[in-house]
DNA sequence: AAAATTGGCAACCGCATCGCA
DNA sequence: TTGCGATGCGGTTGCCAATTT
């Protein structure tokens, strides 16, 4: 003897909301509260089960929701705390005011992990493949291929408005960026750096990687020697994804 | 320009857990 | 303590728009 559904499905409607849709429901969560999700559609007069009802209010109605793509801070912050929580959504989501444990989820599943493993990282573990970094190297000779074939046609364009983070900023400056700054040599996607900006986000804001210096040949391992062992699984992790095209410069840095 | 493929996201499903009688 | 309904949670699916071929 199984369970009993939580609604009897027949004649419900199931799929995506239309507007007219949400208002009942909005109005009626606004002016009764969340009670009986099971009574809700009845009461609302929505030809929806109570917990599509739940699900479209929490994901979606909530007036306390942010809007728009997840911020730097956000991703960082999420890369940290799935480092130590797992998979665990809601409580990740708990720690981010107004983003939901599907938001949160589905970011991870659609560009998080994809970035983790570039870096020859295990998504799941945070910790580095076994395989080493072979998607990483593939992607790096593309790249390499790809610019090649622009570097003739990017020697004229010249875009002053991408800037890089502060722990980039410093990284560059530990190096003596000059020469990587060189917007052919450093530029896979059409990004070309403007160095002014980035060395001076990295000075104000006091970048760790100011005072040391990264040159051996895995990533890992420079990560690991440049932040040390406890960092590099937690949060600072998270300043190394923050842009696509800074990734492909770091990648090229490391594997060329 | 059209077809195929890919990516992102909203919504659904089913099991786990909670809370109450 | 137990059984049952309600709710929470994480995995999965399906749709649609964007991109590639």
């Amino acid at each position: 003897m199984g369970r009993q559904p939580c609604c009897d499905k027949v004649g419900l409607k199931r799929g995506p909301w239309n507007a007219e849709e949400d208002k009942k429901l909005m109005n009626f969560i606004l002016n009764n509260g969340q009670n009986c999700w099971r009574l809700v559609p009845k009461l609302a007069g929505l030809l929806r089960c109570g917990k599509s009802c739940r699900l479209r209010w929490t994901n979606y109605l909530r007036p306390d929701l942010k809007r728009g793509a997840l911020s730097e801070f956000e991703e960082n912050k999420i890369i940290e705390l799935h480092s130590r929580l797992g998979n665990r959504w809601s409580r990740i989501a708990s720690q981010l005011p107004g983003r939901t444990d599907n938001e949160i989820k589905n970011h991870w599943n659609t560009r998080i992990k994809k970035k983790l493993k570039l870096l020859g990282l295990d998504p799941d573990t945070h910790k580095p493949n076994e395989t080493g970094c072979t998607k990483i190297e593939e992607e790096t000779h593309k790249e390499e291929e790809k610019i090649q074939s622009k570097s003739e046609a990017s020697l004229s364009k010249v875009d002053d408005t991408a800037s890089f983070s502060p722990s980039y900023g410093g990284l560059w400056e530990s190096w003596g960026v000059e020469e990587l700054m060189d917007p052919v040599l450093i530029e896979p996607e059409g990004l070309v750096v403007n160095q002014e900006e980035s060395h001076g986000q990295s000075l104000e804001q006091g970048s760790s990687a100011s005072n040391s210096c990264i040159s051996s040949a895995t990533l890992e391992e420079d990560m690991k020697r440049f932040w040390g062992e406890e960092c590099f699984l937690g949060e600072r992790m998270g300043s190394f994804y923050e842009f696509e095209e800074q990734q492909h410069c770091l990648d090229r840095f490391f594997f060329s």
